[in-house]
RNA sequence: UGACCCAUGGUGUAAUUGGCAACACGUCUGUUUUUGGUGCAGAAGAGUCCAGGUUCGAGCCCUGGUGGGUCAACCA
């Protein structure tokens, strides 16, 4: 125990974040045994998102670090809205970001029993009555911050009646609506939540675990705290939307005289250039703005897997913004920095000529190829070299030619001499055009000495280019995103709802690509890098012969876009 | 309008019982380089929303403003 607390200590001497000071603190006093347990608590009536990502690596990190347990535990309290897929997808999300919660995958709809009866309890105490109210007339009494509420008509049944009525309406007796149970706490209390809010509503609804058994459902707060306090929770950790509800929170397990986690806020992850927001997300999904959960462009973690980013490196995204209770917009550019400083590590190199400008070398022999040795990645050399095909005719990018160049140009243009990556040098020596002028190819010719690229005489060229064979390569669909909306923080524009701002470029598709052909049939999911392009990774639509790769970030680009220069 | 919460470089997060503000991203420089990538070295950029107060000393404590967020679903 002592060590532990030592070993605590070294550890984080750098800083700890509000939340990890509260709970050493609790450690420290012998709270709850000195023991630390979370939980993850998704609704699944959506997919999980990157900020999802953020409360599922504090709550299992929290865990983790106090040598604790974190529950997964499905809120599926409200049957309308809920369906087994997203539970399916929460599942294989969580996997895939290496999250592991042992047999402790839990789900509220288990505890529907005990919750009702601790609603009977609470009714027998006089704390909770049946209303007949519509949710409309409810809301007309409940008055305003500054204005208490009118009491509800039927506020003071008797205890007889309203178990009664509470009974029947869980044996289906009344229709969808027409009654509810509230607790009977405050008509003036300056905070909303407490004034006499409703804990359970009547939906004749299928439920994705309970089928038909009930027709009675629990809300938020009233079964939230439950669960929490029947898993012994100690720290309850949540979004800043439910400060407000912390008393009332307090006031369902102390009325129900049961053990009582703390609940904790922390502001959620806003990103910019995208939306953040479950119900924004599915009005994507539903109106087909995007296609499906898993759109590369869709900040979920089903769509960013797609896209390409590894689960380490949104953990280490999610340790690098914090926890605190500022609400936050985070540049999106730390996202990218984050999987670039994982790919740099782990994608094997490839060459792609994505925008292909054809390139005959005059002084190459005629009718002959051969392969040269190229390094899959100078990051780590356990990853080896590979054989790639080369001969007089090749591809080279669009964007690496320019008839007159500025002297910062560190590429090719008539007279200048570049070098192609692992082949030779080339010098430009003229240059193609069709009848409009377009440029259609550019005949160079090669210094046979300086086969793999070095120069035998010493001389330097400033530039070294990515190529592809004309005839020996893969031709490969690419898609190429951008970010999805066209401001930085498109959830609160004045003038603009967020589907105006949507970016009508956010997906091009390039459907003829050259890569060279060690990538074909590789895997869904494999990630390379596109030297000099970016990450690029295989799709799952991707099949050998027709290889589908999902640009995930370009690379760092001092030079800018060439073209714009 | 009432309650609750928040306020530190462009962005995000620190500053351990009050001791002249640190780290990351971004930006810029130089350097290395067969990726205008990576690495390495370095720089600029805030005096902590404002006004008072306590104190030898305040980003930290107190008071009052200002600005922002949340709540007034039979959603979570």
């Amino acid at each position: 125990m002592e060590n532990r607390n030592e070993n605590l200590q070294e550890e984080n001497k750098a800083s700890l974040n509000f939340i990890e000071q509260i709970i050493e603190n609790d450690i420290k006093n012998g709270k709850n045994e000195s023991s630390v347990h979370t939980r993850f608590p998704p609704e699944p009536n959506g997919y999980l998102h990157i900020g999802h990502a953020k409360s599922i690596c504090l709550n299992f990190g929290i865990a983790e670090k106090y040598n604790g347990l974190c529950n997964l535990r499905f809120d599926d309290t409200n049957p309308t809205k809920e369906e087994v897929e997203y539970v399916d997808s929460i599942i294989e999300d969580l996997k895939w970001l290496g999250f592991d919660w042992g047999d402790r995958l839990y789900f509220a709809s288990d505890y529907f029993d005990q919750m009702y009866n601790f609603a009977i309890e609470l009714i027998k105490k006089g704390k909770a009555y049946v209303c007949d109210l519509s949710s409309e007339e409810t809301s007309a009494l409940r008055g305003t911050p500054s204005v208490p509420a009118q009491p509800s008509p039927f506020r003071d049944r008797s205890i007889e009646e309203n178990i009664d009525l509470f009974t029947r309406m869980k044996a289906g007796e009344f229709p969808d609506g027409s009654k509810t149970l509230r607790a009977k706490i405050s008509l003036d209390s300056p905070n909303m939540q407490m004034r006499d809010p409703a804990m359970y509503r009547i939906r004749h609804a299928h439920h994705h675990r309970t089928g038909n058994t009930w027709c009675i459902y629990p809300m938020y707060d009233w079964a939230h705290g439950l669960e929490d306090s029947i898993e012994k929770i100690t720290h309850s950790l949540c979004t800043l939307e439910f400060e407000n509800h912390r008393p009332l929170y307090n006031w369902y397990l102390d009325e129900s005289e049961v053990y009582r986690p703390q609940q904790i806020e922390f502001a959620r992850l806003n990103l910019s250039y995208t939306v953040m927001s479950k119900r924004k997300l599915l009005e994507l999904v539903q109106e087909k703005l995007v296609n499906g959960w898993d759109d590369p462009r869709m900040p979920t973690i089903s769509g960013m897997r797609r896209r390409g980013y590894t689960p380490e490196s949104l953990r280490a995204f999610s340790d690098r913004i914090g926890i605190a209770k500022r609400n936050n917009v985070i540049d999106v550019a730390m996202l990218e920095h984050s999987v670039r400083e994982d790919l740099n590590k782990r994608a094997k190199r490839v060459m792609a000529v994505l925008n292909p400008l054809k390139v005959t070398i005059k002084n190459y022999p005629e009718g002959q190829s051969e392969e040269l040795k190229a390094v899959n990645n100078p990051e780590d050399e356990s990853a080896g070299t590979r054989l790639i095909p080369f001969s007089g005719e090749i591809y080279i990018e669009r964007e690496d030619f320019m008839e007159d160049a500025p002297k910062k140009f560190f590429r090719l243009a008539p007279g200048r001499e570049v070098r192609l990556r692992y082949a030779y040098f080339i010098t430009c020596e003229q240059v193609l055009k069709d009848e409009s002028g377009n440029i259609t190819e550019l005949i160079c010719t090669y210094d046979p000495l300086s086969k793999g690229g070095k120069s035998p005489d010493g001389r330097k060229v400033k530039g070294t280019l990515h190529w592809v064979d004309a005839k020996q390569n893969i031709e490969a669909q690419v898609r190429i995103y951008d970010r999805l909306f066209t401001i930085p923080n498109p959830d609160s524009n004045e003038e603009k709802g967020f589907k105006e701002l949507l970016n009508p470029d956010s997906l091009s598709i390039i459907e003829k690509a050259y890569i060279e052909p060690s990538v074909d049939g590789a895997d869904a999911l494999s990630y390379y890098q596109f030297e000099r392009l970016g990450y690029f990774n295989v799709d799952k639509d991707s099949k050998k012969g027709a290889m589908v790769f999902n640009k995930t970030v370009g690379l760092r680009d001092s030079w800018g876009k060439p073209k714009n220069q």
